[in-house]
DNA sequence: CTTTGCACTAACCATTTGGTTAAACCTTTT
DNA sequence: AAAAGGTTTAACCAAATGGTTAGTGCAAAG
């Protein structure tokens, strides 16, 4: 990809917006990220909801289209449910802010626009169906009995929330960030190890 | 506890600074929230990061103390852990924007002032020891092989996300919002299973 | 009745912040 | 070389926002 300003710009905000989110976010920050004057923000965005938006919708693009992946085709429950801990794990390990900022902003209502996002998103995960194998599976006897959501909920859980509550481990608890983060590198690989034993019949 | 404007005035500001964040909360919408003039914060907090301030540190006392009473004590670690799902879960269904609020705002590093807090709180976990009672039913095989902390981190997760991820099941995956509720009302019991059956030697 | 002191308000202030504009600057075309 | 057109900048603007102030109201103390 060419580094032109307008991809320069869009990196700068990607940068800031992440961090900071949308309020705490101000555009001379994310002209100085760039290194360049702040008229040309507006110049290729207009206004800083509609750079904003752009940013948000890249994020969301990183993210949905990886549940699709991992949950279509052949694989099991768990095969499935194990590709979408590892990809998460591996994604959030370059973005750690990534997580809380997509929580944050949809948490704001700042997104009319998710609408719009889906019909844009090339894929979007099947949730009916894959709520459905977890269901025979366990009718099945293969795996145990749990509420499909509630079993999402758990999976995305534990992928999710050792990202956000860094700063929480190594400020009020106080482990070296250094140890979190050799912790986290086993982390894919312990989640799918509890999960397999949770839903063992 | 009588009804001041003081307490009018901090009962307002919990509200706008847990549901907005500090970036994104208006000392006009706090004191319109608690309907007087907005001189009134000043006069009885002197600025915004004091009144942010005492919101923060009142909303980590109904957090951190919680998890103290869960883990001192004689019981075992699936009891101890069982009763930190069951604390947090009913504790952050009445306040639901309460952990996007606490984890957003420690990420921001609003916070040196954690440390003072920590003198503060009349309560605070022992981690060390309850880690090293992981350990020992570990060895004493009473639960299966796992780090004490990415055990914390399951639990946690578990149990956190949920409230944080609601705005992204109701609008993304589009779950109606009544549904997604009565689901919360079981969380607990699955969360608690799903953890016995994971720790299951 | 007057004074004192706290609670409260309307109006105001200074700074920050998102956004605009007019002119300068290249680079390409003619 | 001049014109044209997109790109960039410094300076500027208006609205929003945290914070202040001078003064009003009112109850308790003298």
């Amino acid at each position: 990809m060419p580094e032109t300003t307008e991809t320069t710009i869009l990196a700068a905000a990607k940068k800031v917006f992440i961090k900071k989110g949308y309020a705490g976010a101000r555009m001379q920050a994310i002209a100085d990220e760039a290194g360049i004057n702040k008229a040309m923000l507006h110049y290729y965005y207009r206004s800083k909801e509609k750079l904003f938006r752009v940013v948000f919708e890249q994020a969301m693009m990183g993210l949905i289209p990886k549940l699709d992946e991992a949950l279509s085709g052949n694989g099991s429950v768990v095969e499935k449910l194990e590709k979408v801990v590892r990809a998460y794990v591996a994604h959030i390990q370059e973005n750690e802010h990534l997580p809380l900022f997509v929580l944050h902003e949809i948490a704001q209502n700042r997104i009319e626009f998710i609408a719009s996002m889906k019909s844009k998103a090339a894929r979007f995960p099947n949730f009916p169906q894959f709520f459905m194998q977890i269901i025979q599976e366990q009718e099945a006897g293969k795996i145990r009995a749990i509420l499909p959501v509630h079993l999402l909920l758990n999976i995305l859980g534990m992928v999710v929330f050792p990202f956000i509550a860094k700063p929480v481990f190594c400020n009020v608890i106080e482990i070296p960030e250094a140890d979190f983060d050799s912790l986290m590198k086993d982390r894919a690989d312990v989640i799918v190890d509890f999960m397999k034993n949770a839903l063992t019949p």
